[in-house]
DNA sequence: TTTAATAGATCAAACGTTTAATTTAATTTT
DNA sequence: AAAATTAAATTAAACGTTTGATCTATTAAA
C-alpha cells in the first residue's frame, strides 16, 4: 500500500474519468452509462488498489456523516458502564450497525455534558442523538426539544411535547409485579418505595401504581403495605440502604407481608441479602420481587423481576432516529410493557 | 437558525475574505495578518452566527479525523458491557477528551470482526485503533501489527514484535498474593487454575508463576498447592464451574489449605460462595484472593484482589495512540503492576 | 442521405476548509 | 523622492467525492 487509492487514480488506472469510477462503484448510474466491460475492469482495479471512499470526502458532500451520537446522562451513579446503559446500548448498535451506521460515544465522564450534543450536530460530525438516561423534565432536554434535530430519548418515561421517546411503561410493570403474588396466593404485600424527595420518575410511577391498586376492585381484599426511606440520602450509591432498611421494616412487622415489592431490582437485590442474613429463607418464607432488571445474576438468577426490554428498546429507538434522518416518516413514539422473568423465584406464600 | 453558519457566510458579514476567518478563528495566523478590531469582528459575528467549524471539511483537508476507533475482541463472554472493558474504556475517554479526540466504537455485536479496523482506517474516518482484550497471538493482531498503522493494544500481555502494547505483569500479581498470604502467616496455600486447554494466556501465565514459585528459595517450607479443572468446559461462562470445583476439591482435603488464590476473581468470587454455602466463614476459616478485579462488590467489597489498574491502562494506551498518531516521539510499550484490593478481607490462618 | 436517438463516456461545479502565494496600500528607511 | 519594508488583507488551489450537464461517436429511424 504505497499511496492511498483515490477515486482519480483509479479512474488513471482504469483509463477513464472518475465519474464513471464513481458510478460504476455506487452502483448508482444516474445520467452516465457504463460499458459491463468497463465496470468490470474498475470494480477489478479498485479491489486490487484496495480502495475505500473517502469519508470526510463524502460526508462533506452529502452533508450527512452516517454516525450517530450517544449521550448518556452523567450523575453519580449512572452513566455508560452499567449493565443498564450497555443493554440499551446493544440494542442501539445493531440497528445502527444494520443500517450503515456508526455510533460515537458523546460523554461518559461528566466533562463536557450538555453543549456536546448541540456541537457535534452543529457540526455535521453526527446525524442525529440518541439520549440515554436523560433527566426527565430537564431543561436542557427539553431545550434540545425544541431545536428541531434528530433526537430520540430511549427509556425516557415522561411525556416531552415534541420530544420523541421510546419508553417503559412502570405503571404497568408495578401491575404486573402484583397480579404475579397475587396468582400465588399472596394476600399481604409490601412495597419498598424509594426515600423523598420523589426524584426518580420511574419510581414515582411504579410507586403511585401501587397505591393506585389498592382502590383497585381487582385488588379487593389485600393489604397492599407501602413504605419509603427515611430521607437520608446519601450521595453515594442509595439503592442498598432503601433495600435494607425496607425489608427491615417489614420483618419487624408483627405480621410481615408474605410478599415484598422492590421499586427498583437494586433495592430488592439488597432486601434480598438482607432478608438471608437475617435467616429468612427466600423464597419460601418470603416472596421478592424487583421492578427492572439487576445486576446481580452473576451466579444465575437471583430473583424474579420485571423485565425492562432493554436491549429491544435501544434496537427500536435506534431505527426511529434512522427513520427521522432519512426522513422516512415513522411513528415517532414507542411504547414497551414488561415481562416477568424468573417467575419461578417466587412461591405460594407459607402456610397455603 | 435559518441556515448553517460557513466561513463564507462569516466572511461576508464581517466584509472580508474567508481566509481571515479560518485564521482568527484558529489563532493561526500564517502569512496572513490580521487587524484587532476585524478579528473581534469576526469573533463576535462568528459567536451570534453559532458558527461550528465543519468537521468533514476539516478532516478533508487535514487528512485526519481526530476520532479513535475502540475495538472489543468479541467472544461469549467478553466484549464491551463488562466492568473489564468498560474500565479500560473509561481510561480511554478520558484520555480522548482531554486530547480533543472522539470515540469510534468499532464493534460490539460479533459482525463485522477484524475486516472494520483496517476499513475504518482506509476511510480515513478514524487517525488509529486502540485493541481491547485481543486475542494474543492472533494472526489478525498479527497482520494489523506487520501494517504501519497506528493501533495500540491495552490489557496484551503476549510480547509482540511490532505491537505497541499497554501490559499488565501477570507473573507479578500472582506473586504478589502469594506474597499477601505469606505475609499473613499462611503456609498451605491452594491455586485454583483453569481448565485445559490452556488457552487463556494471562491465567497460564498466573499460574506459571504460582508454579514457579515452588522453587523459589522465598517460598521455602510452603506446601504450594495446584488444581486445574476437569477439562470440562462448556461454551457458556465456565469461571463459575471452575470455582465451585476447584473449592470443593479443596475443602474435600483431609488437610485443607488455609488459603486460597484463583486464577481470576470471578473464579475466585465463585469459591467464595460455594464456600459460604457449604459452611465455611470466608475469611476467618478460609482466606480467598482473586487476581484481577471482580464485578461482585455491588454490596460492598467481597475478596481480597490483585486489582488490574484498568483504567489507568486505558488512558495511557490512549495517550500512546495519540502521541504516535501525532508523531511525536514516545516510548510505546508500558507494562503496569498490580495491587492489593481490600487485604483487611483475608485473614492469618486459623489457630495462629 | 439526413435526422434522431442512444450508448458510453467526459466536464465542471460544488461541498467547507486550509494555506501558500500574491496583491495593495500605507509606512518607514535611505 | 525613490526604494524597501510592513500591515492587512485577497486569491486560488487543493482535499476526494458526487452529479447534472455536456459531448462524441455509433446505430436506428425517416
Amino acid at each position: 500500500m504505497a499511496k492511498k487509492a483515490t477515486l482519480c487514480s483509479i479512474a488513471e488506472l482504469a483509463g477513464c474519468s472518475a465519474a464513471v469510477v464513481s458510478r460504476v462503484l455506487n452502483h448508482t448510474r444516474g445520467t452516465t452509462k457504463v460499458s459491463e466491460a468497463m465496470a468490470n475492469r474498475i470494480r477489478e482495479i479498485a479491489a486490487r488498489e484496495n480502495y475505500r471512499p473517502n469519508f470526510a470526502s463524502r460526508s462533506l458532500k452529502s452533508n450527512r456523516s452516517r454516525t450517530l451520537g450517544v449521550y448518556v446522562q452523567p450523575s453519580l451513579w449512572h452513566g455508560l458502564g452499567r449493565q443498564y446503559e450497555m443493554s440499551i446500548f446493544c440494542g442501539i448498535e445493531r440497528a445502527a450497525m444494520a443500517h450503515g451506521y456508526d455510533l460515537l460515544i458523546l460523554n461518559m465522564s461528566c466533562s463536557a455534558a450538555t453543549a456536546v450534543c448541540g456541537e457535534k450536530l452543529a457540526e455535521h460530525r453526527i446525524d442525529g442523538v440518541l439520549l440515554l438516561h436523560a433527566e426527565p423534565g430537564a431543561d436542557w432536554v427539553r431545550e434540545l426539544a425544541a431545536a428541531h434535530p434528530p433526537v430520540v430519548a430511549v427509556d425516557y418515561n415522561k411525556p416531552e411535547p415534541g420530544l420523541d421517546t421510546v419508553s417503559f411503561d412502570n405503571a404497568d410493570a408495578a401491575l404486573r409485579a402484583l397480579r404475579h403474588l397475587q396468582s400465588l396466593g399472596h394476600r399481604r404485600i409490601g412495597f419498598i418505595g424509594h426515600t423523598p424527595p420523589r426524584t426518580d420518575w420511574d419510581g414515582t410511577q411504579r410507586e403511585d401504581a401501587f397505591l393506585a391498586a389498592r382502590n383497585d376492585p381487582a385488588f379487593a381484599g389485600m393489604e397492599l403495605l407501602f413504605h419509603t426511606g427515611s430521607g437520608i440520602r446519601p450521595d453515594s450509591p442509595y439503592c442498598q440502604l432503601e433495600g435494607e432498611e425496607g425489608i427491615r421494616h417489614y420483618l419487624a412487622m408483627k405480621q410481615p407481608p408474605s410478599a415484598v415489592i422492590g421499586y427498583n431490582s437494586l433495592v430488592a437485590l439488597s432486601a434480598l441479602y438482607t432478608a438471608r442474613q437475617l435467616g429468612v429463607a427466600v423464597p419460601g418464607a418470603l416472596s421478592l420481587i424487583g421492578i427492572d432488571n439487576h445486576p446481580g445474576d452473576w451466579f444465575g438468577p437471583a430473583l424474579t423481576c420485571v423485565e425492562h426490554p432493554l436491549t429491544d428498546m435501544g434496537e427500536v429507538a435506534c431505527e426511529l432516529l434512522i427513520a427521522k434522518i432519512e426522513a422516512r416518516d415513522s411513528a415517532l413514539q414507542r411504547r414497551f410493557h414488561g415481562t416477568l422473568l424468573h417467575p419461578d423465584l417466587t412461591t405460594a406464600p407459607k402456610g397455603e
